[in-house]
RNA sequence: GGCAUCAUGGCCGAGUGGCUAGGCUCAGCUCUGCAAAAGCUGCUACAGCGGUUCGAAUCCGCUUGAUGCCUCCA
């Protein structure tokens, strides 16, 4: 059988080009990508959570397609530095000091926070989660190579990349088209003394201070690495030093994958990635997220509803589907309101879905489903559009309720293509769970309800409607609404 | 201040040089014992000002605004 990725050729926005590009893997069949993690700090920021979102379907979508994909997403553990200045603290050193734990006690409650949050949204786990720390080797060697190159200098044991000598054969900034002048004329003043002899030179090695508990022996001194220098470890030593596809947020356009660039560059002597794809910002009530404005929200408290910002709780793949129903690319503003109408949306998509099973078969079709089929295809082959895709499914939707009208008909045949397309692209590609009929008590609450839909039918044949109306509140005050519909009255849960 | 991206109907959000997004809301109708659900119908937008073009919301310029980066952030 011919994989399905030979007749679905797939376009990428790449930020290094600023153009859609077909998706041209470097062996045929395998795609590497290479995804930046979080910082385990505190717990996972919402923001994250989208940008991870958008690479799971990414990820998703590329292996429904019959690739076979190596997804890597680190774990960053070391070397986040607090500012760029020399007193700059490690993010992960800094929490531990206030919170009075080891350093890895921070790691780990917050690595767990952030598997825990990503599980409950459904995301497949990437196929190799490497740490910062467990990569410290790898990095030291990579310095030694640059050093080498003479691309990088060592001042009061600490090591930084050489910006302006770089720049001189290659080109700094060609990811986030900046040049260098601009960046020097740019530059704010630091406070304090600096060891670079640039502003624009990023740090590979930094020494530790005395009272730095985070601290691993290398030829230069007692430190730790560079924030920028774990991913290109990382992602050289699983995927090579040329691979697919780089993603990440928005922001770490520049100065980190900037860096990571000049980084393989300087290492390697050509570009690290062929694709760069950079996921957008999520913003809240039209501002950006922040805990200091109380512009805020966990990405737990969206279950429990435990935030002023949002008047309910909402499910997971609500939350999910909200996501994907914007294109990866756009500025995404998470308001209350536009929850509860993706709230509604995703009830109505779910509600057709498990109405598939009840739809009964004709001789002909008189829909195209084969033509409907491509379109969900075509969406997400062009720059992964999820909500077009989104747009084909409700389509669906309204064909599968005119089935049930019986004002169109299908064929036994078309019927399991668009059974197997909806679940393809519902569950395997965007990742969304039907929360209804994974209840594991449903076999025993239909039949219950069943009993119930059969004496209101019986009272209002009798026109006891006082009776039928009394089961038909009733059922819905605890949350099951009945729905009278030609074939008899089926039921479904909130 | 510099760089980048963006600005769509009541709301959210796609897309395109000339032809349909989709969701939510709203109004009318059908169905119903009454509802709900569902179906049908309606609401026709593209920040402002110039320019290119037979034709632009789509291309170019300027203005205004937003977001991101430049300083930790996905």
């Amino acid at each position: 059988m011919t994989p399905l990725y030979q007749n679905n050729p797939i376009k990428i926005y790449n930020s290094l080009s600023g153009e859609k590009e077909i998706l041209k893997p470097i062996n045929e069949g395998h795609i590497g990508m290479y995804v930046c993690g979080p910082t385990v700090y505190s717990n996972v920021h919402l923001g994250n959570v989208r940008t991870f979102m958008s690479f799971d379907v990414v990820f998703r979508y590329l292996k429904h397609l019959g690739y076979k994909v190596r997804f890597v997403r680190n774990i960053t553990d070391a070397g986040h530095l607090e500012n760029d200045a020399d007193q700059g603290e490690d993010r992960i050193a800094k929490k531990a000091r206030l919170e009075q734990i080891e350093p890895m006690e921070v790691v780990q409650r917050y690595t767990v926070d952030f598997h825990n949050i990503l599980n409950k949204f459904n995301f497949l786990p990437p196929s190799i989660e490497p740490t910062a720390t467990g990569h410290i080797i790898e990095q030291i060697e990579i310095i030694k190579s640059i050093l080498e190159k003479g691309l990088a200098y060592v001042v009061n044991g600490s090591v930084y990349f050489d910006v302006l000598e770089y720049n001189k054969t290659k080109k700094y900034g060609i990811l986030s088209k900046r040049n260098v002048e601009d960046l020097i004329h740019n530059t704010r003043e630091l406070d304090g003394q600096s060891d670079k002899k640039n502003p624009q030179d990023f740090a590979l090695w930094k020494k530790a201070e005395p009272q730095h508990i985070m601290r691993w022996p290398s030829p230069w001194s007692d430190g730790f690495p560079g924030w920028h220098l774990e991913c290109t470890a990382m992602s050289t030593k699983y995927l090579g030093e040329q691979f697919d596809i780089h993603g990440g947020g928005m922001d770490l356009k520049f100065p980190h994958h900037e860096c990571e660039i000049a980084q393989a560059e300087a290492c390697n002597g050509h570009a690290p990635v062929n694709y760069w794809m950079h996921a957008n910002m999520l913003i809240m009530n039209g501002k950006k997220m922040a805990k200091s404005t109380g512009n805020y929200i966990l990405p737990n408290e969206i279950f429990t509803g435990d935030n002023k910002n949002i008047t309910k709780s909402f499910s997971a793949s609500v939350a999910r589907f909200f996501m994907l129903q914007a294109h990866y690319r756009s500025i995404l503003d998470f308001t209350n309101s536009g929850l509860l109408a993706s709230e509604k949306g995703f009830n109505r998509l779910m509600e057709a879905v498990n109405s598939l099973k009840d739809i009964k078969t004709d001789q002909n079709s008189t829909i195209n489903i084969k033509s409907w089929q491509q379109k969900c295809y075509e969406a997400m082959n062009d720059d992964f559009n999820t909500p077009i895709l989104i747009a084909h499914l409700f389509d669906a939707v309204k064909f599968i309720n005119q089935l049930k009208e019986t004002t169109e008909s299908i064929s036994n045949e078309d019927l399991n293509i668009l059974q197997q397309t909806m679940h393809i692209f519902i569950n395997d590609v965007l990742g969304l769970e039907n929360v209804s009929e994974a209840s594991n008590d449903s076999d025993k609450l239909s039949g219950a309800v069943e009993l119930l839909i059969r004496l209101r039918q019986e009272a209002r044949a009798n026109k006891d409607f006082a009776l039928s109306d009394k089961i038909r509140d009733e059922l819905a005050a605890a949350g099951i609404q009945l729905q009278d519909g030609k074939d008899g009255t089926t039921f479904s849960v909130n």
